[in-house]
DNA sequence: GACCGTCTTTGACCAAGGTCAATGTTGTGC
DNA sequence: GCACAACATTGACCTTGGTCAAAGACGGTC
């Protein structure tokens, strides 16, 4: 697919020798990535990027898979090139809490630590550009705008974790759904076919009630419960499957924030 | 205090003459700062320090003081000299939740950011060396090692929140109080004499029950009748006053861990 | 189209922890 | 040494959300 022809992109540049070897030549691989420009690359010119591209090695996670485990050694790191990633944090009695999600473009992985303190794993199926952990860190040391996006990221990263501290212990369920599928409706504000500004949006949870529940930090029944009180009280609406209607913006950003 | 002869400081800077100046050196706040070489500053050479000292103000908060309001224009940073910071997210009827906590040598302040996200308040009398965000920026850019340091930082602070958000989401009253006192036997272990090794420990905690109660997204009363109970099950004791002894720790460490 | 596994909903019940209120304790300023 | 304020403990009660169990809906496969 998207590699069939990445082959022969990349023919010309300044390494003058580069545009005679044809298809096998390196960096074709990020030329044409999908998150060529949002991921931490976008710090790197054409001509910086193929010294990732020689560590960078394309990798499917079938959903449910993991890219690595808790505890595990820190070996590789990764940019989430489609699909999504959670975030695990576990008890040692298998309690689970989805502590963050990973969307195409993001930053997958511990850098500068032996081991790996948290699970990622596929929430559905997921392409990933995987880098060896060693070597990515060589880079990012060379390249000091590469780390200082990282650094803003990480920042960002921070202040979602204390945000959602503050849901997770001080919100009611009710707060948290509520809240979660306004998150939701801005993720997904491209998916909607948008008619109306302000009226009512259908779109397709990309989540279970489980991952909800994971996500929230309640149990899959509370999640269903919570969904069920906002449908009856004709705040949104549940055409079946996964599909969700937004019926009542003003009322579920009300919900989200009430005592 | 030490700000007392802070303005005779830097009258001068980088030229080598520097050695003639004697007692009245530019960096002497610097220098005989408490946290000089474990604080950001540990990656500047007592050179480069200069552009620092130009720009920090000591500063003194006391107890119950705001550094910075949620919601606040960015305008300054920090490091913490001596004493304890609270990190605060509140919603918007008046739940809070201290999302993390700052010690001396740690770094205070949202960088990049037109508005900071969190309130930063004094748990204790406080000592601050309070920099100019845009300026501790620009110093960021020029030194790649401190930018370096503070990512690391930024990264331990995200795991640290991480872990946090699975306490607060899915560990019970008991296990979150106990695991608090692990912690802070471990914060403390130097304040203690510490007779056997494995033997009773006693220290003061440094925390009211409300604040413990802020940390663990728990109630006053919570933490009061869980502490009651840990003294009644002859797993801690508690003299009176702040004070606590560990008598039983691994007794502690399983309850922090059961399910 | 029947079957199977997975996900979702719903109900009955229960327990952990929050709320409200009273009482005790500690420490500080005068 | 007293008075007061802040902090801590304890009790009675109640709400929220978790647990257990059953039934329904959906999506895929043969």
């Amino acid at each position: 697919m998207l590699n069939a022809d990445c082959n022969r992109r990349f023919r010309q540049d300044s390494g003058s020798w580069l545009q005679y070897i044809g298809v096998m030549i390196p960096s074709s691989i990020c030329a044409d990535c999908a998150v060529r420009d949002r991921a931490l690359c976008a710090s790197l010119s054409d001509e910086e990027l193929l010294e990732l591209n020689a560590l960078g090695q394309r990798r499917h996670l079938s959903r449910g898979e993991a890219l690595f485990w808790a505890g595990d050694d820190s070996a590789i790191c990764a940019n989430l090139l489609d699909g999504v990633l959670k975030i695990v944090a576990s008890t040692s009695d298998g309690r689970e809490q989805i502590v963050g999600l990973l969307y195409p473009a993001d930053f997958a992985g511990q850098l500068f630590a032996a081991q790996v303190d948290f699970t990622i794993a596929a929430l559905t199926d997921v392409d990933l550009c995987v880098f060896p952990r060693g070597a990515f860190e060589k880079v990012l040391q060379r390249h000091a705008r590469m780390e200082h996006l990282l650094l803003q990221r990480t920042l960002a990263a921070l202040g979602e974790a204390r945000s959602r501290m503050l849901s997770l212990a001080r919100k009611s369920a009710e707060e948290k759904v509520a809240g979660f599928l306004i998150d939701m409706t801005v993720l997904m504000a491209d998916a909607s076919s948008r008619a109306t500004p302000g009226g009512p949006v259908t779109f397709d949870l990309p989540l279970s009630r489980g991952q909800m529940a994971d996500i929230l930090g309640l149990t899959i029944e509370t999640v269903s419960r919570q969904m069920t009180k906002l449908r009856d009280a004709g705040v949104i609406n549940l055409p079946g499957g996964r599909a969700i209607t937004i019926a009542d913006r003003p009322a579920l950003i009300r919900r989200a924030e009430a005592a």
